[in-house]
DNA sequence: AGCACGCCGACT
DNA sequence: GTCGGCGTGCTC
C-alpha cells in the first residue's frame, strides 16, 4: 500500500462554484497548486463550464474516482479575493439563491462563459483583448481644469471627520444631515484621510446613475493631487460592456483606489478596502427588484463588519432600519444639524385640496405663488408623480375605462410630439392609439381623469403663456444627455417652470428655484404598503429640500386632501426625529421590521388559481415536513396566500406569501429548510415560476 | 440550466 | 417500423 501511494500522482482537491440553478458545489481535482478565488474550465457531463474556486480540500467529498479534472486555469485575472468569496457566500445564503448562480450573475458577462475564450475572434480572452484596444478607447472624460480643493467644514463637519477619522475597526456609522448640512464633504475628508494615509481602497455608493456626473466632479476635485485621476473609477449598469469589464478589471488588479457606483459596485472585487461610504442610504434604489434581489446597503454594512472597517451611511432621512439601529446603539449617529453653507430654511405650508379644488391639478394657492415667483424672475419647480396626461380615460355615458389587456392596471394617456393621443400601460409597455369614441357604446364623450406632468404643463402654458416651461420625465429625457442639457437650461435661468416627476428630486441643485409645488402628495398614504409614510417622508423632504439653494429662502406648497393627516405635522416642522419615533412606534405595535424580519414567497403563473395553489401547498409543508426538521417554528410566522397588488402583468398572474420571523438569522435557517422542501413540489408541469425575496421592500 | 434517456402517439 | 413530444433525473 505505501509503495502505490508513492507511485499515484498526488492531487489537489478543489470545491467549485458553476453558474448553475443547483444549491450544490462540484469538487475537482488538479495536479497543479490552484489558488482559491481562481477561475477554472472545468468539464460537467457532456458539457464544458468555467467554474470559481472556492475551496481548497484536504481530500474529496465524495468517492475520488467520480472527481474529474480540471482542464485549464484562467488567469487572465488575479484571483477573487478572499474577502469577495465570503461576501458572496453570505449573499447566496441570505437570499436564499444558489451560490453560483450568485457569483456568476455580479461578474461582467464576458468573464462569465467560455465562448469569451473559445473561438477565432477571442484573442486569448476579454481581459487580454482590453489591454490590446487600450489606446483606442478612453472610458473617462478629462475634465480641462482641475479646482484646488478648499472647503471649508463647519465645526459639525470636523467633529464628524475627526470622529471617524479615528475609527480603526468596523463600526457602521449613520451620518444624519439634512440637506444642504454638507454630508459629502465628510465623507470626502475621511476619505481622504485614508487615501493619504494608506493604499486603501475607497467604494463610494450613490442610489442613481443621474448623479453620477455631480458626484464624480466633486470627488475628483477633492481628491486631486491625492490620487491620480485614472484610479478614481465609476461604475454603473449603463456603461458598455467593454467599459464596465475594463473598472471590473483594474479594482480587482487593485489599479483602482476610488471606486463611485450605483449598487451593483458592492460586488467590486477589491483587495483592499479601507471605508465604504453609502450616500442617501435610504434610497430603494439600493435593493435590487429583480433576479438576486440583494439591499447594496445591508450587504455593505456586512462587506465592511467583515472587513473590520467603517462604513458610513449617510441620510437626511435615514430608513427606519438604520435609525433603530442607531437608537439601540449598533451604529453611531453622528448628527449635522446646521446648513452648511449659505441654505436658509424653507417654508412649507400644505395647501388644502378640500377647500382649494384643484384645476388640471393646480390650486388657487399654487398658481397665484408661481404668477409672484414668475414676477420676482425667479423659479418655481413643481412635482407630480405620474408622467403622461391622465392616469385614466374614461367614457362619461357609461362605464368604459381604459384598460390594459395584458394587465390589471388602467392605461395612462401620453400626447406624443406630433399630436397624438396614445394609451400606453405602464407596467408592461403595451400601447395603443386613443380611440376618438367609446369602444363599448360609441359615445365621443371620452375625457381624461386625474393629472400626470403632461396635463399640468398643458395646464402652466395656457395659464402663463410668455413664461418658459420645462418639463423633466422619463418620456422627455430618453435621449442620452437630454436630462442634463435641460437641468444646464434651467440653473442658467433660462427657466420659469419646472415640471417634473420625482427623478428631479434627488440630488440636483437649483440654485434659482424659490418655490417648489407638490402635486399629489397623498397618493402614497393610504397604499397598502406600510413602508409608504416613510417614502413619502423622505420624498418631500427631498424634494422640499430643492428650494434650500435659494438665498431669501424657499417656499414649499403640499397640496394634499388631507392635511391633518399625522405625517404632515412632521413634514411641515421637517422633524425627522419625531416622524421616525411616531412610525417607529407604529411598526412595532404591528410587529413590522424593524422588529421583526419578513420574506416573500412569490409564485407566477398563467393563472392565479394555480399561483395559490402552490402557495397552499407550501404553507401546508411547513407544518407536515419543515417542523421535523426546524425547532422554532414558533417564532416563525407564516401568512395565508394572497394575490399580489397587480395580479396580471403582461399576461402572467402572480400571487405571494409573506413569511415573519422573530430573528433574522432563525428566519433565514427556516428559509434554507422550507425552499429544500418547496423545490420538491410538484412544479404544475415548470408552467409556474417561484422565488423567494428576503426583507422585501414591498409587501 | 442543459443534456440524456425513456416511453408513448402519429407520421412516411 | 421511426420521428419527436416532453417528463424525469443527473451532473463532481
Ligand atoms: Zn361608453
Ligand atoms: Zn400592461
Amino acid at each position: 500500500m505505501p509503495i502505490q501511494n508513492k507511485l499515484s500522482i498526488s492531487y489537489n482537491w478543489l470545491c467549485v462554484a458553476l453558474n448553475l440553478p443547483l444549491f450544490s458545489i462540484f469538487d475537482y481535482k488538479s495536479i497543479n497548486i490552484i489558488n482559491v478565488g481562481s477561475r477554472v474550465v472545468v468539464p460537467f457531463g457532456k458539457r464544458t463550464l468555467i467554474g470559481i474556486v472556492i475551496k481548497i480540500l484536504e481530500k474529496p467529498s465524495i468517492d475520488a474516482s467520480y472527481v474529474k479534472e480540471v482542464l485549464e486555469i484562467l488567469d487572465d485575472l488575479p484571483p477573487f479575493p478572499q474577502d469577495w468569496l465570503k461576501l458572496l457566500e453570505f449573499t447566496a445564503d441570505y437570499y436564499q439563491r444558489p451560490l453560483g448562480n450568485v457569483m456568476f450573475s455580479v461578474i461582467p458577462l464576458p468573464l462569465r462563459s467560455l465562448s469569451s475564450y473559445r473561438g477565432k475572434r477571442t484573442l486569448g480572452g476579454p481581459i487580454v483583448k482590453l489591454g490590446k484596444s487600450d489606446d483606442k478607447m478612453s472610458p473617462l472624460i478629462i475634465l480641462p481644469s482641475i479646482k484646488k480643493y478648499d472647503a471649508i467644514l463647519n465645526d459639525e463637519q470636523k467633529k464628524a471627520v475627526s470622529i471617524i477619522n479615528s475609527l480603526k475597526e468596523f463600526k457602521a456609522i449613520l451620518l444624519y444631515g439634512i440637506t444642504g448640512s454638507g454630508k459629502t464633504e465628510v465623507y470626502l475628508r475621511a476619505a481622504r484621510n485614508i487615501l493619504q494615509n494608506s493604499n486603501k481602497q475607497i467604494l463610494f455608493l450613490i442610489p442613481e446613475i443621474n448623479l453620477t456626473p455631480q458626484l464624480e466632479k466633486s470627488v475628483r476635485d477633492s481628491l486631486a493631487g491625492i490620487v491620480n485621476y485614472e484610479d478614481i473609477l465609476v461604475m454603473h449598469s449603463k456603461l458598455t460592456m467593454k467599459s464596465k469589464l475594463d473598472v471590473w478589471y483594474r479594482v480587482q488588479c487593485s489599479k483602482a483606489r476610488v471606486l463611485l457606483g450605483t449598487r451593483m459596485s458592492i460586488f467590486a472585487p477589491f483587495n483592499n478596502i479601507g471605508l465604504i461610504v453609502i450616500d442617501e442610504e435610504h434610497d430603494t434604489s439600493y435593493k435590487q427588484q429583480n433576479g438576486l434581489r440583494y439591499s447594496a446597503r445591508d450587504l455593505g454594512v456586512w462587506r465592511a463588519r467583515h472587513l473590520n472597517i467603517p462604513i458610513i451611511l449617510g441620510s437626511a432621512t435615514p430608513s427606519l432600519e438604520t435609525w433603530n439601529n442607531a437608537i439601540i446603539g449598533h451604529y453611531l449617529r453622528i448628527y449635522l444639524k446646521k446648513k452648511a453653507r449659505d441654505f436658509s430654511q424653507n417654508d412649507i405650508k400644505l395647501v388644502n385640496t378640500k377647500k382649494f379644488r384643484p384645476n388640471n391639478g393646480l390650486t388657487a394657492p399654487l398658481i397665484e405663488a408661481i404668477k409672484d415667483r414668475l414676477k420676482k424672475k425667479e423659479q418655481s419647480l413643481i412635482f407630480i408623480n405620474r408622467r403622461g396626461y391622465s392616469p385614466v380615460f374614461c367614457c362619461f355615458s357609461c362605464d368604459w375605462i381604459s384598460k390594459c389587456p395584458r394587465c390589471t392596471a388602467f392605461t395612462v394617456l401620453h400626447n406624443t410630439s406630433n399630436n397624438e393621443s396614445r394609451l400606453q400601460c405602464h407596467h408592461c409597455g403595451y400601447c395603443m392609439i386613443s380611440p376618438l369614441s367609446c369602444p363599448e357604446c360609441g359615445d365621443q364623450d371620452l375625457r381624461p381623469i386625474g393629472s400626470g406632468t403632461q396635463r399640468v404643463e398643458e395646464a402652466l402654458i395656457g395659464l402663463f403663456p410668455n413664461a418658459n416651461i420645462v418639463r423633466i420625465d422619463a418620456d422627455s429625457t430618453k435621449c442620452k444627455g437630454s436630462l442634463s442639457s435641460l437641468l444646464n437650461d434651467v440653473n442658467n435661468g433660462n427657466v420659469d417652470i419646472l415640471i417634473g416627476t420625482q427623478m428631479l428630486a434627488k440630488g440636483h441643485d437649483f440654485l434659482r428655484v424659490s418655490l417648489v409645488g407638490v402635486i399629489n402628495s397623498d397618493a402614497m398614504i393610504f397604499c397598502q404598503n406600510f413602508r409608504a409614510p416613510e417614502h413619502l417622508f423622505s420624498q418631500l423632504m427631498q424634494v422640499s429640500g430643492r428650494a434650500g439653494r435659494h438665498l431669501n429662502g424657499g417656499e414649499v406648497l403640499i397640496q394634499t386632501s388631507f392635511p391633518e393627516h399625522m405625517i404632515y405635522k412632521f413634514v411641515i416642522n421637517q422633524d425627522y426625529d419625531g416622524f421616525a419615533k411616531y412610525s417607529l412606534n407604529l411598526r412595532s405595535i404591528a410587529n413590522l421590521p424593524p422588529y421583526s424580519y419578513q420574506a416573500l414567497l412569490s409564485v407566477e403563473s398563467k393563472n392565479l388559481r394555480i399561483a395559490m395553489d402552490f402557495l397552499h401547498k407550501s404553507k401546508n409543508i411547513i407544518k407536515e415536513k419543515v417542523s421535523f426538521e426546524f425547532n422554532y417554528l414558533s417564532d416563525i410566522t407564516c401568512y395565508d396566500p394572497i394575490p399580489s397588488r397587480i395580479v396580471r402583468i403582461a399576461d402572467i398572474e402572480r400571487a405571494q406569501m409573506l413569511v415573519e420571523g422573530k430573528h433574522r438569522s432563525l428566519l433565514i435557517t427556516f428559509l434554507k429548510v422550507w425552499l429544500r422542501h418547496i423545490s420538491r413540489l410538484p412544479n404544475n408541469k415548470n408552467k409556474i415560476k417561484w422565488y423567494i425575496e428576503v426583507d422585501p421592500l414591498e409587501i
